[in-house]
DNA sequence: ACTGATCTTTGACAGGGTGTCTACGATAAT
DNA sequence: ATTATCGTAGACACCCTGTCAAAGATCAGT
């Protein structure tokens, strides 16, 4: 009986439950990561696809995600986790302040790349929204950069960091978007975002 | 029998055709009104509710619009023709670059204010792509703004005026999700939208 | 190995929205 | 007054989402 298998996750994970079967963690698994590939390339791919590329059943995607959106919202959180790793090999706390920006940029840039799910509005909406969520962790790293530019003088300080998070983000949509719409090539515009996003921070050198 | 009719529409509205009738055309343009009233603030309405809210059927509605997306874009021409009139109100095209800048500004956040569906997920997509439009009216006198300033030097022409066209764009999706996620004051909002394009552009004067 | 609970599959179903089609009555054009 | 056009009403197919129940397959515990 699919869905009744959250409501042990509950619970302490002891007691007189038996512990979860493997397949079924197997088949979790094996839907989400179907699920990244399917949906972070095709966004608007239908749950069907998403169960087909899984190998299982559509009920059975329903069994491990209770819904679409919420299927999204899983695959939403593995790219993140995928984001903070790439971010802490890249070493974004460390170095000049605009040189860690550059490298923050550099990260979420080839993401937004590889999973056009990240420009996609239904996502894009969310994600200004759920900013409580677990995705915060990449914002978090781009705050304390902006702060800590901020403190230093390198940035200007006129503009919160809270809004200039929101501007970044929305120029990474638009980067994106000019890509896709093929009206620039990735090197023009990754150019004009960095020159962008230096400008909007206040970054002190031409 | 709706449906057909704008196959006569493709005809040279001469031969043996007779002409169109009033009450069609009243209905074509209470569907629109409503519409944009509707859909303008709220983008997920159904298409039954536009119906409703013109007082007709909601077959009547697809008589003179196909489908409910070529109905939104009907919707989005005629907000836009609105933003051209306030624009030319506004005599975007005289004075100072940066003051008829802000001017511009303070049009198309206004209309972003009036009508969410500007700010929609869906709409901002084709905003993107389809800028092949009448909708770029309004980007016309934006582009013109800008490159006048960068001929003057008042402007930075570093970045190219497609770009920072979309920049543009970005920043106000960015500052009206600020707003309705109530992070920020409308005020707030519009200042730092301000003060963050006078920068991306370079702007000479803090 | 055996038992029993869990998981997957299969099939069917309801719900909501879009878009189409038909027949019929109402209305405007000539 | 005639006739083509238009609106209405009802029904319908389609697609996708989400749910439910029955039956079989698989794993965990003893």
């Amino acid at each position: 009986m699919p869905g009744g298998r959250l409501d042990n996750m509950s619970e302490i994970t002891g007691g007189r439950c038996r512990r979860r079967r493997s397949d079924a963690e197997r088949s979790a698994a094996a839907v989400l990561d179907a699920a990244v590939q399917v949906l972070g390339r095709h966004p608007d791919a239908k749950v069907e696809q998403v169960a087909a590329a899984s190998g299982v059943t559509r009920q059975t995607v329903y069994a491990h995600y209770p819904s679409r959106p919420r299927l999204v919202a899983a695959v939403i959180d593995r790219i993140t986790a995928e984001a903070v790793a790439a971010l802490d090999a890249a070493d974004v706390d460390s170095g000049t302040v605009t040189e860690a920006l550059l490298r923050w940029l550099d990260v979420t840039w080839r993401l937004f790349d590889r999973y056009p799910l990240l420009r996609h509005p239904s996502v894009a909406a969310i994600e200004q929204e759920d900013s409580e969520r677990q995705h915060a962790a990449v914002n978090e790293r781009l705050e304390r950069l902006i702060r800590r530019g901020q403190a230093t003088g390198e940035f200007d300080d006129t503009l919160s960091p809270a809004w200039l998070i929101s501007a970044t983000i929305a120029l990474g949509h638009a980067a994106g978007g000019e890509v896709a719409a093929g009206r620039m090539t990735t090197a023009q515009t990754a150019a004009a975002l960095r020159h962008s996003i230096l400008r909007l921070y206040g970054a002190r050198e031409p």
